[in-house]
DNA sequence: CATCGCGTAAACACTT
DNA sequence: CAAGTGTTTACGCGAT
């Protein structure tokens, strides 16, 4: 292997965006569809860990209206990874902007947002879905489940054995599979040069325990983002929209989504893309948004009709409706 | 049909 | 010595 062993300084927090993905109408020919907007807001955040939620909880989120509001409280700040192999990643490249993730609420158990409720008048336009058993195997690659464990983690890296935790805690699947999977798990910690091998530091905690920590390989992170995105994406289209017979989900060979864009042409290459998005086809609305130093996302049905406006003042609550309603009038 | 990514199994060496 | 960890090879399968 290449590693050669390299400690990056702390990585600055993402500028997360505040993103509306908006593919409100079915007619392509409206002129408001797919709208978005993107705003300077808070550093990144990672959906909290849901390990410390029951399978009934996880189980009665998983089962919950797709209006559902979720909220992270853990933050990528303060990450310091040491990588053995090299990595010059700029902030513009650094895809850390997970806020996608919290769209795994139909795949992960999720914290609910505490503040936040359902909309009753969009609650009858989603029926609901027939979700797959606790026990049905996970539509993410070894790969993604690794990354995740590892974006998971307050340290951003993890031991292998931490690694099965996160996994059997997250998707019972593995609680009852053969021991084969952690075989695959290894495995991919070995082939993939997505993850790196830390030493341990003797002089520390880490010293407990066998085996090395394993971290994401920052130059890998955009891809392994990206491929997350696309299997969450992918899943969500074809678990949401059970009637509706969309093809496949086109995917985007950029990153565009959620991630900051922070420049105009950016912006508009990324809307030619529209078409390709699969956002674009899943029939949800993102709301991104910032709220009592959380960061806080909202999924609506997409095929609700409202227009931005709207949907901004329905996901606000009353505190926060009067924290921007200075921002509104302007 | 070839290629690629992925999952799985297995063997082996090394470490704790 | 046992168990865990890390590496490598091989094979099958599905998608492209």
């Amino acid at each position: 292997m290449e590693n050669s062993s390299q400690t990056l300084p702390p990585s600055s927090p993402c500028p997360t965006t505040f993103g509306v993905s908006l593919p409100f109408s079915s007619s392509p020919q409206q002129t408001c569809s797919n709208s978005r907007i993107s705003l300077p807001l808070s550093p990144i955040s990672f959906p909290p860990s849901p390990t410390s939620l029951s399978p009934a909880t996880a189980e009665s989120i998983h089962s919950s209206s797709p209006l559902s509001h979720y909220t992270a409280s853990q933050c990528l700040e303060g990450q310091n990874i040491q990588c053995l192999s090299s990595a010059n990643v700029s902030d513009q490249d650094d895809l850390t902007c997970l806020s996608w993730l919290h769209q795994r609420g139909n795949l992960l158990p999720l914290q609910p947002l505490p503040k936040m409720t359902p909309l009753p008048q969009l609650e009858s336009s989603s029926p609901t879905q027939p979700l797959p058993p606790a026990s049905s195997k996970p539509p993410y690659s070894f790969s993604s489940l690794i990354f995740m464990a590892i974006e998971d983690s307050p340290e951003k890296r993890l031991p292998v054995k931490g690694i099965y935790e996160w996994i059997v805690n997250n998707f019972p699947y593995y609680r009852t599979a053969s021991g084969g999977w952690r075989n695959s798990v290894r495995h991919n910690l070995s082939l993939s040069k997505s993850f790196c091998r830390i030493q341990r530091d003797k002089s520390q905690f880490q010293s407990v325990g066998k085996g090395s920590l394993w971290c994401v390989c920052p130059e890998y992170r955009p891809a392994l983002l990206e491929v997350l995105r696309k299997t969450h994406s992918y899943h969500s289209t074809n678990s949401n929209l059970i009637n509706k017979p969309a093809p496949p989900c086109p995917l985007t060979p950029d990153h565009e989504e959620l991630v900051t864009m922070e420049s105009v042409e950016y912006q508009q290459e990324v809307n030619e893309e529209m078409e390709k998005d699969p956002l674009s086809d899943s029939g949800y609305i993102e709301l991104h948004y910032y709220q009592s130093h959380q960061y806080q996302y909202l999924v609506l049905p997409g095929d609700t009709e409202l227009d931005l406006e709207t949907v901004e003042i329905l996901q606000l609550d009353a505190e926060a409706q009067e924290a921007a309603g200075s921002l509104l009038d302007l």
